[in-house]
DNA sequence: ACAATAGGTAGGAAAAATCCTACCGGTCAA
DNA sequence: TTGACCGGTAGGATTTTTCCTACCTATTGT
């Protein structure tokens, strides 16, 4: 149980969730769905680059978009985000392990240079 | 208990493991220090792309460099990675559980609705 | 029906990240 | 000591990302 990291994550979730700003934008959405504009006033950017952000997100497949009269509501696709959350969480375990791992190791060596 | 993944997370810890090529560098390191001429060559880029992407992991804490002869052996900040991975997994464990939460609402609408 | 207005889209400019070529410095062998 | 070489560094070109300006579309109210 190596576990390489690499092989554990989707690279398109990942860097979707690795801009700060989109970050906050998920956490907005969570609180309730909203369009570019609503997302945008609670943002120090443009509507027009929380769209595109919107759009990151989207191919991503961690938002969707429902039309709804002349506006567009976006909300947080409940299944890809628990499935992110679950990867983050393997990652982070993952690495735990690894470095518990390394220090045993480590300090078994040192109990055996003891002797 | 909201819990804003936003601030939850180190920004520039977040986006240095962000990038999938400075992910697989923290698992080959993590399998044994190297330099970035080692490393360039288990990766698809050359030794300068490595040492760059070296240099942003080092500035985020994760990696450390040890001089030793004519080479600089970079190895993994073990308490800066545990602290990486404390956050992704509180980060996901928070989004699961905001998760559970709007679920646990709407059934509650929906049963109330129904009577 | 028509004007007014809010929202979305397209295109491109600015900024940042990534990557490579060229160069410098130190180490090892003769 | 000196030449060859391995490794790191500096600088800049290229690609990608981020952001904004300008425009078009659709809905709403009169």
């Amino acid at each position: 149980m190596t576990s390489p990291v690499a092989e554990l994550v989707d690279d398109d979730l990942w860097s979707a969730i690795g801009d700060p700003t989109r970050r906050r934008m998920l956490d907005l959405l969570l609180a309730g769905a909203g369009t570019a504009t609503t997302l945008s006033q609670q943002l120090p950017v443009t509507r027009q680059a929380v769209a595109k952000h919107l759009d990151v997100l989207n191919r991503a497949g961690l938002v969707q978009a429902t039309p709804a009269g002349r506006e567009k509501r976006y909300h947080v696709d409940d299944a890809q985000l628990a499935r992110a959350a679950a990867q983050l969480a393997s990652v982070g375990s993952a690495w735990d392990a690894r470095l518990r791992r390394i220090k045993t190791i480590a300090e078994t060596i040192q109990r055996t240079q003891h002797s």
